[in-house]
DNA sequence: GTCTATACATAGATAGAC
DNA sequence: GTCTATCTATGTATAGAC
């Protein structure tokens, strides 16, 4: 009926609603299983471990804003943020999870991966300027908030990760008037 | 040494510092009972159960964030929105963990309480003007954001909950800034 | 108010048949 | 690729002594 590429995404599905409701750590194995509608064996074919599915969910999400990283120095940042609101729409549930459940920063941090944290504080950081300015650190931070956990919030009411282009606009234009000072 | 007051208030002290390190579900009443120094029982004799731990570390900050909800058709938006900086730089640990963990929502939700999800948006709903037109729903949930999540990043980031004057207006002007549309 | 000991359920994970 | 059965550790919670 199902092959194991096939299967092993059904998995992967399964895992974020569950993890999303529920949390990582409040998730069970025979949860996950349940919801596939076979064993847990059965889904240890799949897999080796609980970790190692919470691995393979955040592992593309993560490569992703990774690359934004890099990125971030050459972008003005319109640019970035801009960026930052169609990261967090397009993957919408990792990300909510991915930063927001602390059993899933401390199961990284067993596997010396706790990439969220760096990300987060990468991409403030690229937005100070001057830097070393206290208050453009603050603005940072809101204009950040408010383009990351705007859209959060925004793609849940809307119930659609695709943003529409003025939703997406009215986001990046919101987010960019919180990091620029009056005038 | 210690009367029950006291044991209580330690107990509470330690949930939170776990609840948020492991997240709710991560964290064992063995794991309290460890960091506190006594027994799992010695810490059933002071809660019934791991829940209603929780829920005791909840209520006053829920119970504020209500208040705040009551207020806030009188409170202009930079009141409003000041007002969340505020409360969101006291009640730190306790506010990240309220709408950061999933578990935690479950686990309010099987007690019929899932208060964080109406007080974001009742506050968000009471910045919208005029109500039902999208950017300003949109220009809303970034502000709230932005006051919010900037406020919990600017605190972890400053290692202080006491916020200068200076940063809080920092705050709530950017917040106020992503609120309102250039003009 | 704290302890040891324990009950009982569920956790993650594996063995081995089919 | 999926199953039943099971291992072992840990989970929440309680009993009863001190």
């Amino acid at each position: 009926m199902a092959d194991a590429a096939q299967t092993r995404q059904r998995i992967l599905d399964i895992a974020l609603e569950l993890f999303t409701e529920r949390g990582f750590a409040g998730t069970s194995v025979a949860d996950l299983a349940g919801r596939l509608g076979t064993s847990k064996a059965a889904l240890y074919h799949h897999f080796r471990s609980k970790n190692e599915i919470l691995a393979a969910l955040l592992e593309a999400p993560t490569r992703r804003f990774d690359e934004l990283v890099a990125q971030a120095s050459e972008l003005t940042d319109e640019q970035l943020l801009g960026r930052v609101v169609d990261l967090t729409a397009e993957l919408f549930a990792v990300a909510g999870v991915l930063d927001g459940d602390p059993s899933v920063q401390a199961a990284q941090r067993a596997q010396l991966l706790d990439r969220s944290r760096d990300i987060n504080q990468a991409l403030t950081a690229a937005l100070v300027a001057p830097p070393g300015d206290a208050d453009a650190r603050l603005r940072a931070h809101a204009a950040y908030a408010a383009a990351k956990h705007g859209t959060l919030a925004a793609v849940a009411d809307l119930g659609t990760t695709e943003l529409p282009a003025t939703s997406r606009t009215a986001l990046v234009t919101a987010a960019l008037r919180a990091l620029h000072p009056a005038g």
